[in-house]
DNA sequence: GGACTATGAATGAAGG
DNA sequence: CCTTCATTCATAGTCC
């Protein structure tokens, strides 16, 4: 298996047409976000397609077996060499110590919701202490907040009665049952026969949590 | 199988990194022609996986007429796709991304804010795609819409305060039509890569609207 | 190095 | 419309 590191990290790299690394140069293109985020959507799209055609596929077999058979070749086919990779890995930020004590100290004396005023003076203090953007201080405080609130809901509960209908809700104190986080076309992947095993991992990718992007919020650095 | 990590990290960005040219701001991505080679071969992938599968389809119909009219309605994003997870409880909408497709191009093409009769008819659509109400259309809209703002607005505003000269950099309000982010490939396709023809007409088509259901859909090339 | 946990971020829905 | 909440997704960090 071969790993190829594909980050484009902080370091302020000059991102630019070409760059020279050992081996020589390397002929880059320039991306923007929105065009990672079309393309994004547009493996989705396939995913989707995807599915709905082995769907059909398992529909039309399941009246017609031999036939389901005698196609299983076909999916072992050439043209798919590669290997797959995410589109994409948002990078999240993480607040750093003083940042967390800082934000905690506001959460703790502050009422509820800082405004959006609130929010660009603490985002404007915090940067002195690291890279933080608006973004970032508005959904700590959001999920602060929430979770918070869970927590002491969940405290609650486990006192006096337990639901049972959820045990999703207590995630942070509980175990949490191994998700089953949708696996698409894994399903379909054993149904129906992709043997080989590249292109079923790629599926699986694919399939297995195909997230479309949309549009961050607000994101901007 | 190879791995690449493609990260891209907000963090300690440096603001500079950001071309403030006509566009105003706008965020990057550098990308090695070997992994643009990747990409074209993983969009390969599908295409080639949905070709076959079509064609599979159409082996199977044709010997089984009355299946491809009888389970034809069947056909409709199958179980795996979003759309209400299971029969568990309360659960919210989650667009199909086929769905998902139709309500970009929708927004996309303006008409700002979809009368009620509009959506009816863009409920009427999409349930073909999968479980949907009128008020998920609605819902969707709004928060497009007002999330696409924030976003613009935000964009202007990263404001670092060690040399926050300029909060003065304005937004660079969205200018929906010089920038047809959400036409799929259609972009990503000149200015990035998808040079074979075969996956560029399926990318295209599939940029459309398309009926799986619908054998005549498929048989265009 | 694979599971597990904490938590940042995305997003449907509700309230105003 | 705008803001907020609730829920879910995905990733960084950690422990085995």
């Amino acid at each position: 298996m071969m790993i190829m590191e594909w980050n484009q990290q902080q370091e302020s790299q000059p991102q630019n047409q070409s760059e020279e690394n050992g081996n020589g140069v390397m002929h880059v293109k320039v991306m923007t976000d929105e065009q990672l985020e079309t393309l994004r959507k547009q493996i989705a799209v396939y995913a989707s397609i995807c599915e709905q055609l082995v769907e059909m596929h398992k529909n039309l077999t399941a009246h017609q077996d031999l036939t389901g058979g005698s196609l299983g070749n076909l999916y072992c086919d050439p043209l798919m060499t590669p290997g797959w990779h995410k589109i994409s890995a948002r990078q999240r930020w993480t607040p750093t110590a003083v940042q967390l004590q800082i934000l905690e100290r506001i959460f703790h004396e502050g009422t509820g919701t800082p405004s959006k005023q609130k929010i660009k003076e603490i985002t404007s203090e915090l940067s002195q202490h690291g890279q933080i953007s608006e973004t970032n201080v508005y959904n700590w405080f959001q999920n602060r907040r929430a979770r918070s609130k869970r927590k002491q809901v969940v405290a609650a509960s486990s006192n006096n009665n337990n639901n049972a209908a959820e045990s999703e809700v207590e995630t942070e104190v509980e175990s949490p049952k191994t998700k089953p986080q949708n696996l698409l076309v894994s399903q379909a992947e054993q149904d129906v026969c992709f043997q080989n095993p590249e292109i079923t991992s790629q599926l699986n990718y694919l399939g297995g949590s195909y997230h479309i992007y949309d549009q961050h919020a607000w994101q901007g650095e």
